[in-house]
DNA sequence: CTGTTAGCGCGTTCAC
DNA sequence: GTGAACGCGCTAACAG
């Protein structure tokens, strides 16, 4: 069988096959194909080169590049759990970026599952990442000492973390919390609740923190309870914890939630408690996950931008690459609140 | 400087340095960490090895590795759009069985453009990714050639090609058609519109093959225009479509859409046209996204398990690449009707 | 059961 | 400008 053809289907041409191919040497061809700066090569051989590859079906062996060249274009990115609605635009944001710049992006979902993601950072490790981008961090924990010490550079994404300080791509929660409380007391709200997410993200913190701060400022003079935080994220317990505060002789005529579910909740909450949104109680929600302009009524949401807080986070990381880890800075990007029927005038 | 010591900031320990650090041979200390099942290793001195390997903190190298084994455990995944709300529990799904199986999973988003698709799929073709799961893939377009005499496997999700024959994990349409029409007709109706998504996916194109076939069966004599495709997935496609209907004097009682989206978006039409949905017209959608319990009047609309298709999507793969590609099958899922409150008696 | 040796595919340092 | 040699970290052979 004599077999002189190149084999298109059979074992993978390599680097030494183009070069054969086009009558040159193996280095001649790898300078060729990534245009060495420090050595150029004659622009007609090199043509001759690239067509040699394109015949052949060549591509690069990543992986032999990287074992060689120590430096693996792979970012991996480390989830809570994809079913959350704030992650998908997220991911997507930072695979856009990563990609743009020739990174290949590793996924894990932890399934918010502390042995998963030993597991998943371990597998990223042994690939040499480039670097990981972390949605999973928890305020209080500090990042896996096998982590510090691999010396693989860290982007935080739409989270922080509270003692060590690791460059991060967050929103400003306070001016979110500022305009729904704003807006709430432009409609005439005194009696102004919050139901928070739970504190174990910055994200959560800061909110009830901020919730605290401007309603001090703003001289709302709130019982402690209005300011609270609920065990989860769901719509029951935003419902639980709105139902006790309205068999309160001084319940709240409005109610700030931590996220759009919870918000949700509370709908539930006032209408088992015989009153109306937004006539008796206004709710205002956060994170403006999708389909919240089509609930009964269309939710008074703040709206974060997730999907460039995502490119951000890759931002950072691929300028971090780029100037071997000088700047080590952090971006903070600006929520809206999005105003529609959910709230309305305090009752009188 | 003398720097003898080992140096866990330093530069990253090699299996060398384990090996010193354990006292035996290099190649030892290799079979004693990925216990070669042909290489059996004394237990003390694989205890020994592991043992060193943890102190150093030694992380083995995948890029090494892989370059020698010519097997690299990575998967790529190549989705269309995250924000489309199926996704997320696909990837989730497929990431969470792959990861199972000692595989990482490599992503990408394309956002439905065909350029990001073919260099995304270079990306994963450099990595020499042991397989590949395409969320992408357009009825009409087979694989691409260089896909498909790089010899990686390939498993589809969501989605099937109508010419070629590849391994895919897909749900029933017809079920879930069947089970949302005999509801439909079980409640009175006898006009009903299919108001579809695009045909260039393998599920859009099913549906309504799925309507028209079992509409016949049933024996419903609709008009040829009852059973339409729309341009798009938005709520303005359903609203537009299913305007135009409720003006003929022969409009649809109930309608069923490709996805909630546009079925939401025919709750507008209804509104628009001075009827009430379900009184006058029953609505039911497909997929079952979130939130679609909230909207109003809550919809009806069939669940499809994404998560479990995301799984054998995976599984598939994994089989395969185990087996050395013998077992080339597929998988298909059922879905099943929820029925809420968008759909009631028609009208007499 | 363990030590020895060779080389995976590529980029890079030298010589020419 | 191009060719030759070397080695990245690891595992598959083959001895011993």
């Amino acid at each position: 069988m004599s077999t002189e053809m190149a084999d298109p289907a059979g074992a993978k041409p390599t680097l030494r096959d183009v070069a054969l191919a086009a009558g040159v040497h193996l280095a001649t061809a790898s300078r060729a194909l990534s245009d060495s700066k420090t050595r150029p090569v004659n622009p007609r051989t090199a043509a001759l080169v690239r067509q040699a590859a394109a015949k052949l079906g060549y591509v690069p062996d990543q992986v032999a590049r990287s074992l060689r060249t120590h430096r693996t274009p792979a970012i991996g990115v480390l989830i809570p759990d994809m079913t959350n609605p704030v992650m998908p635009p997220l991911v997507r944001g930072a695979e856009q970026v990563l990609a743009q710049h020739g990174y290949t992006t590793l996924f894990a979902d932890t399934d918010n599952d502390q042995a998963a993601e030993t597991q998943r950072l371990a597998m990223f490790l042994s690939w040499r990442v480039a670097g990981l981008i972390l949605a999973t961090a928890r305020r209080d924990q500090p990042l896996a000492p096998e982590l510090v010490n691999s010396g693989v550079p860290v982007v935080l994404m739409s989270r922080k973390l509270d003692a060590t300080p690791v460059p991060s791509a967050t929103i400003d929660e306070s001016v979110g919390i500022a305009q729904a409380l704003d807006h709430l007391i432009g409609l005439g709200h005194r009696r102004i609740a919050y139901l928070g997410v739970p504190l174990w993200t910055s994200a959560g913190h800061e909110r009830l923190v901020a919730f605290r701060e401007i309603t001090r400022d703003r001289g709302l003079d709130l019982p402690p309870e209005f300011a609270q935080v609920c065990d989860g994220y769901s719509e029951r317990d935003g419902e639980a914890a709105l139902a006790a505060l309205l068999a309160r002789p001084d319940r709240p005529t409005a109610v700030l939630t931590g996220n759009d579910m919870m918000a949700l909740g509370c709908y539930d909450a006032i209408r088992a408690a015989g009153l109306r949104c937004p006539a008796d109680v206004s709710v205002v929600g956060y994170n403006d996950m999708p389909l919240t302009h089509r609930v009964d009524p269309p939710l008074t949401t703040v709206r974060v931008p997730y999907f460039d807080l995502g490119r951000q986070a890759a931002s950072l990381l691929v300028e971090a690459l780029d100037d071997r880890g000088s700047t080590e800075r952090s971006v903070r990007l600006t929520p809206r609140l999005l105003v529609r029927d959910s709230t309305a005038p305090a009752p009188t």
